[in-house]
DNA sequence: TTCATATTTGTAATCATTATAAATCTGTAA
DNA sequence: TTACAGATTTATAATGATTACAAATATGAA
């Protein structure tokens, strides 16, 4: 526990974000769900029991500063919601479109390697891909 | 124009969608318009001269009949609003971080070919690509 | 301890989008 | 042409995610 706690600390301190104990506890989510790609309303979902008093806006606030300094990127696929992932690997993700679990999937798109490459004369910063289909659990649980 | 009105209820006749007045004018629109990747707003604020009484509503519903049929895709970068796109080719997308417009980008991406690929026992069914950066313009413009 | 600053909270506002129900249009049958 | 059923459009209100704002609280240095 105490340990974990020392970890999380030292992640923050090292992004130059002030280690507060919601921002901990937020870390310390984030961290050990990494899978799920959590919601700012799963984060505050998650810790409001164990936070009596935490805000959506200390949650929207944190991942704000957490995305800012790099500790977090955004999911985007939807178009009507942001999702949170830690995972610091290069990777891309599927959104199933039955149970709308958002999964990693590790691929090496030759587009995603060499940085600050130029396409058509734009710089390019950021390669972000995404798939839809049907995860491997609603394969297994149903015939299409 | 006339002859230009009858290939887009042409269009509309082999998607199954019944060409009435407001959907002929949004498709000229978006079609004539590819290379913006309109929001909602902006193919609003384009008619709303033309035909004084269109609603937002309107755009919403024909956009999502387009969606449904496939005569359009959606374009999700920021994660706060949608953009359409009438471009048949598979393609990415490049938003520039400075002047926010959305570029087309032509490249193969191995991913993108094989349709109903398999990856980590999930069914791929769409490949979805997005680039962030500088868009050669802004680059020009200014440097950095 | 005190004070300035950062953080958190609660509430209200905003923005994109959808729901709803009334009004209008369209096409077809009589 | 008339009348009517069904589709389309409109205006308005509702929703859901996120941000703005200002007051309350906590923190850390002098």
């Amino acid at each position: 526990m105490i340990t974990n706690m020392n970890k999380f600390k030292n992640i923050l301190k090292q992004k130059n974000i002030k280690p507060t104990y919601h921002r901990l506890k937020i870390l310390e989510y984030i961290v050990e769900n990494m899978g799920t790609h959590p919601t700012a309303e799963m984060i505050y979902d998650a810790l409001k029991g164990e936070i009596p008093t935490i805000s959506m806006t200390t949650v929207y606030n944190t991942m704000n500063s957490f995305l800012d300094k790099g500790l977090v990127t955004p999911v985007i696929i939807t178009g009507t919601e942001v999702r949170y992932d830690y995972n610091k690997s290069h990777h891309h993700h599927l959104q199933c479109r039955k149970c709308g679990k958002i999964f990693d999937i590790d691929i090496e798109c030759p587009l995603a390697l060499g940085k600050k490459k130029f396409i058509n004369g734009h710089r390019i910063e950021e390669v972000h891909g995404y798939f839809k289909g049907i995860c491997k659990n609603c394969l297994k649980s149903k015939k299409e």
